[in-house]
RNA sequence: GGUUUCGUAGCUCAACUGGAUAGAGCAUCUGACUACGAAUCAGAAGGUUUAAGGUUCGAAUCCUUACGAGACCA
């Protein structure tokens, strides 16, 4: 049992046994103490006081000299106010560091017995991953690392939306403009290629828009539709979609195009194929260096008619109901939402019908009973919606159901706009950041012994820790804003701090065995220097860290912890010698040397960072 | 218009979910490399937590209103 917890529990038994009065375990608040007050954890007693009737010292009084009596950890104590701070007895301290290094999986909880997806990045297809979707992948692959470590099972997927007016705006470009240009031929990268196209597509339907505005036909519609008080350039801003399904040429061969792929035409099915797969091309190359990887992709092409049949079930359990005009819909009213359309009138399904079969399909796939989506949080009326209707449908895995919402990212300059050029392009910021670290290591002569290859890896993983770092260690909740700039700092509450913290604890080791040091010393100091033992409180927290991060979906509370322990190591650096103290304090202290670097490493592996050896 | 999320140092973020004097990093200023590695450490300065009320032993956190920003729904 953690320390926490055995603190509460006799908090729980004392105030039974001293006011005959009972209270929940979680009731008993117990914080690591304010390094400004003496003791390693305090317990706050304000909330007995009350029931108790006694004033919060004299409880204080009362618990501390009931709890070191009755648990023998507990050295000494002492009340301030109605703070009851409680001393842990050094032996505890440093027989926890004496087991740790013994135990290679620190940090990892035993199994939970329950297998869980979690769904993330599921992009596009028409254009290149931008840095959105960087904060979704990162988020993503360091919460299904999170969750394993906390003991799940997890099973990683994408959904891949490879179908729609998108990628035929795409296709169509290329076949009228591309002269059967292909990625390797043009010596680009496939999504790039792809993405390339739709741009084009776009700026050839502004230009043929801007000259019908100029026709008669555009003058007569303006004068028939337009509202009160509208200019012809709000008028026609608003018109562009009605201009896109009913007047514009390329809008009609766009539409086209997607009819005959519905259609299954061989031909336009081929063209699909050949530049869908250039795109994905393209995104693995992206995930690879992005250090990331899915077991199962789904399509939305395999699946995007389906659905019919479970909204023939929920009709039939009454769950859905059907309007004269033959649309179907599901009331929501009794959880605060609206009616809401599952079926158009002319038998389409709606995105939320595509999800419903999405859901039901991966769940004959896997029977996961934890799935979570990693999608923004623009989509939280959406999944709210789903969530209720799979719960009315009384799906077996309803009730685990999860929307890993984040909020948007933003630039200085304000949000990103691919009409405008302010997307932040994926490849572009990784290729900034590692070019960046290659500067930093430039100033240095410390990789100088290092191959070319060597240090390149080194610098890669440098540069990747920076960007990675920089996105997780924020709240996912949170909009975010993102300066690029920011991004590559290598100083401070940075990966590559952590990273340097890990380094020298690792030379330490090296050095200490280069020494000859005599490892097999069992003896413990029987005291510790101030930065030892709150270092080692810290390293105590870190499989409650990981269980915490897991339960609220959040790698910000891991990615914050391991900068504390970093700093907590830097410190220990400068504040007390290793290799020149005397035999037992060289031996302990190299050991929580050993138990910073499996923490920092472990930790940083489910942010998804790699650490160098060296740097 | 309705629903909803948010507002913390100049900037980017924390605050153990209601606990002690609101903490870090960047930027600014000052110290520390002939030292187990200076991508580091120590220090200074920086705050009426958007504003006004309320709840209580105690509020950045909960409630109400206003202002400001974002998102969604028609």
């Amino acid at each position: 049992m953690n320390i926490v917890q055995i603190i509460q529990n006799a908090v729980k038994q004392a105030v039974s046994e001293l006011y005959n009065v009972e209270i929940a375990v979680n009731e008993v608040i117990c914080n690591t103490t304010r390094k400004e007050f003496e003791g390693d954890y305090t317990v706050t007693v304000f909330n007995f006081a009350k029931t108790a009737r006694k004033a919060p010292p004299v409880i204080g009084q009362e618990l501390g000299a009931y709890l070191t009596e009755h648990v023998p950890t507990i050295s000494k104590f002492n009340v301030i106010q109605g703070f009851l701070n409680l001393s842990i007895s050094t032996d505890f301290w440093t027989n926890f560091v004496a087991e740790t290094t013994k135990n290679e999986h620190f940090g990892q909880s035993p199994s939970k017995d329950t297998r869980v997806m979690i769904e993330f990045s599921s992009p596009n297809t028409n254009k290149p991953l931008h840095l959105g979707h960087i904060r979704n992948i990162l988020l993503g692959w360091s919460c299904s690392k999170i969750l394993e470590a906390a003991g799940y099972d997890v099973v990683r997927t994408k959904v891949v939306n490879d179908r729609g007016i998108a990628i035929c705006k795409s296709m169509l470009a290329w076949q009228l403009f591309g002269n059967n240009d292909t990625p390797s031929v043009s010596e680009e990268k496939g999504d790039h290629f792809v993405g390339k196209y739709y741009v084009l597509f776009e700026g050839k339907f502004k230009t043929e828009y801007a000259v019908w505005q100029l026709t008669d036909t555009a003058s007569s519609v303006y004068e028939s539709k337009k509202k009160v008080e509208q200019t012809t350039e709000e008028f026609f801003k608003d018109f562009k979609n009605e201009y896109f399904n009913n007047y514009s040429d390329l809008g009609k061969q766009a539409r086209e195009m997607l009819l005959r792929w519905e259609a299954g035409d061989a031909e336009t099915r081929e063209l699909w194929k050949t530049m869908n797969g250039w795109v994905y091309e393209g995104f693995n190359e992206t995930y690879n260096k992005l250090g990331v990887h899915f077991d199962k992709v789904y399509y939305e092409s395999d699946q995007y008619a389906l659905g019919k049949d479970i909204i023939e079930d929920g009709i039939k359990k009454g769950v859905f109901y059907q309007k004269p005009d033959s649309s179907v819909w599901i009331d929501l009213t009794d959880v605060k939402l609206d009616h809401k359309l599952v079926l158009r009138s002319d038998g389409t399904s709606v995105y939320i019908t595509q999800d419903i079969a999405m859901a039901r399909l991966r769940e004959n796939d896997f029977h996961a009973r934890k799935v979570g989506y990693v999608v923004a949080d623009e989509q939280n009326y959406h999944f709210q919606v789903l969530f209720e209707i799979l719960k009315k449908l009384d799906e077996p895995y309803a009730n685990g159901l999860f929307h890993l919402s984040y909020g948007m990212v933003e630039l200085p300059s304000g949000k990103m706009k691919s009409r405008e050029g302010t997307v932040v392009d994926a490849d572009d910021l990784i290729e900034e950041v590692i070019s960046e670290a290659k500067n930093a290591a430039s100033e240095s002569n410390s990789l100088d012994n290092f191959s070319a290859d060597e240090k390149a890896d080194i610098i890669r993983k440098i540069g990747m820790a920076a960007l990675k770092y920089h996105i997780v260690k924020v709240n996912p909740k949170k909009r975010m804003v993102f300066d690029p700039k920011e991004s590559v700092d290598l100083q401070g509450h940075t990966g590559p701090y952590i990273q340097y913290a890990y380094v020298r604890s690792k030379s330490v080791e090296a050095m200490a065995a280069n020494a000859g040091v005599d490892f097999s010393i069992t003896e413990l100091p029987t005291e510790l220097h101030e930065t030892e033992k709150s270092l080692a409180i810290s390293l105590y927290e870190f499989p409650k860290i990981i269980e915490d991060a897991a339960a609220q979906y959040d790698p910000s509370v891991l990615a914050n912890y391991l900068y504390e322990i970093a700093k907590g190591f830097s410190k220990f650096w400068h504040d007390v010698p290793v290799l020149k103290a005397n035999d037992v304090e060289k031996v302990f202290r190299l050991k929580l040397a050993k138990i910073v670097a499996h923490t920092l490493k472990q930790g940083m592996d489910l942010l998804g960072i790699e650490m160098p050896e060296r740097m």
